[in-house]
DNA sequence: AATGAATGAGACTTCATTCAT
DNA sequence: CATGAATGAAGTCTCATTCAT
């Protein structure tokens, strides 16, 4: 079996450093080379660390994945989060544009860990947590329709969410990712679009 | 540099068969293992070949997920110009609505194998074999909607065509394998909804 | 799971060198070095072969000291049973004499590899053969001591054959492989007293 | 080269728990995981204690084995010697018997140890505190032998003692360790079984 | 004295690929 | 053409030991 959970908790502040060097340098190495690419060898490497002080605070490889995932998805929430927060009481349609731009900003965050993430880790076996991040992301999307009830016309707002959810993911990423949206008028246009999409969906 | 063209062409049959067998093989050792545990020798073993005759079709490992990918993809572009091709004189609510389910036929031909070639390859690198196929998926519909004109409001058609690929493209996939909607009436409603969508979207 | 069972067999000539000087090799290693030392690097490299191809036939380390005890305890079962089947038909004193001599021939087959073998083995977990060996031999005493019942004061022939092994052993093995008994004469004189001690057990 | 002599000797209370937390928990690892899962993390963490505490009192991973190894065999001379003490001048049978009973209650001191100290540790090389043991056991029933000359018919009381020890010792370790002799009926059996042997084998 | 973070040699194993038969 | 034995680079992980704090 192969262990997730961190090994021990770093007590000193030497170990922290080390800790914090290792995830650094993990993302890195994702970044740069790819899941295939990945190994604790160039990990320890890039660190400045050796394999094992590595293995000290992260039982395996795939702990340190996902452990990175942890950290990249911990800022998308808070993002989006945040965002949310801004504009829970505006209509929806500005809402949406604001849930859209989030979209946008957090495949900014990091773009290349990002893009690694999301199409180099198996959503199966041990590292669901993409999966279960979607969960959280959905469930905040959730919450915000069914605040917003009177002004959509969907009956089933689960299956309202996951079409607004899925698609506003998708748009985003292919977008920056995979088109190098990047200009802001192309940002602007693809808000726009986006928006439209879902508001005429759900209002429509 | 690793190759991925086929190393040469069998012009007998025992060869063809041969080059069959290592091809389902591959896909099947793909399916059961993922591209983590795809290697050349399990592939050989099962297509009941040595590995030197898998390495006399196939010059690396790459070229052979480059195979399977193209096969894969082959069969989906085949399906969905089919359909396509059925309602090209229709309205474009019901061009839309075949095209959404063709989309849920394609993710079910091969769901297993199409998990894995979309959720865990590259799609950097020597494998952009899944780009180019979304961009041939994507200039088919280009087509259709430019064929449509009249009954769209859009007036950018490449970015219209961009929303509505990405967005079927997304809820059929994660529709389909993340949420298992298998029976007939999940899937009629997720039809229903997408098509919404998308009508609404180009014509709202 | 740790395996033990060979990997696969070889069905070419080369290959069954292989295996051969592997074997060899892993012996010799057991020899020199102990079971602590022993590794599946230090084999390769003695036999000549590369890494994988001592992968190729044998799961792992444990297979190897597994194939190692197998043949070493064949050679001496061999022997014993031979050396048993020249005296079935004499009188008991003489059929024990031969035993415990048998017993100081195998001693000496590979003193050093069956210290090795006797002593750093465990005798649980994986590596039971020393124990299934042991029983083999166990069964064959236990048979000859049967078709002499006549001779033998003893009721319970279980116990008898338990008493009589044990000590056997323990005598050949400890005069062997500790006190270096070498000599004809000392070697003679263990044999005098081992045998004088289970005649004395069985008949007196 | 490895030091096996303790590091310094505990002058201090503190020092003392230390040390006996330390041999203590040594103890219980070889007990609980064999030598080959022994290892001075292992045995700091069940200790309770810092492994650079560890090695403030033990030079090495060796030195810690030695120390168990000497630990446990004094508590086997004392009990041995004790029991000798008790039969000192009674007859030869009676100290026999005696004798023989003290090696079961000495493999059943504790059992898993001991045998993991009898079937785990190269009897050569810096371990040898295993033979000294025998050589001290050995050493005991020679002196008990010489006051009971007289008993006896055998002439190289050093010939005859390497017997009686080494099967006595092989009877009583087999049946407590490996037969899982425990009924106070077997055990009785065995003990008359053993003690026939060797009596038999001095006085017949 | 005690701590525990850090080290890194070394062991195990896999698998892409070659090449003699 | 087919075979499959052989190769060895590369990667994972453990654990005895040191040393700064």
């Amino acid at each position: 079996m192969v262990r997730i959970a961190p090994r021990k908790s770093p007590c000193q502040q030497r170990s922290h450093r080390t800790v914090d060097a290792v995830l650094e340098a993990a993302a890195q190495v994702l970044e740069a080379r790819g899941l295939s690419g990945f190994n604790t060898n160039a990990v320890a490497e890039r660190a400045g660390v050796s394999i094992g002080s590595l293995y000290q605070y992260f039982p395996g490889k795939e702990a340190l994945v996902a452990a990175v995932i942890e950290r990249h998805q911990q800022e998308i929430i808070q993002l989006v989060r945040g965002e949310l927060a801004k504009v829970a009481d505006r209509p929806i349609e500005q809402g949406l544009r604001t849930l859209v731009a989030a979209g946008v900003k957090a495949h900014r965050l990091d773009p290349k860990l990002h893009r690694v993430l999301a199409e180099q880790i198996p959503r199966v076996g041990k590292l669901e947590k993409v999966e279960t991040f979607n969960r959280a992301n959905y469930a905040l999307f959730r919450t915000y329709l069914e605040s917003h009830r009177k002004e959509i016309r969907a009956t089933d707002l689960e299956l309202a969410a996951f079409v607004c959810v899925t698609s506003i993911e998708a748009l985003t990423h292919t977008a920056v990712l995979h088109h190098d949206v990047v200009s802001d008028k192309a940002t602007a246009a693809l808000v726009d679009e986006a928006t439209r999409l879902v508001v005429g969906y759900l209002t429509g």
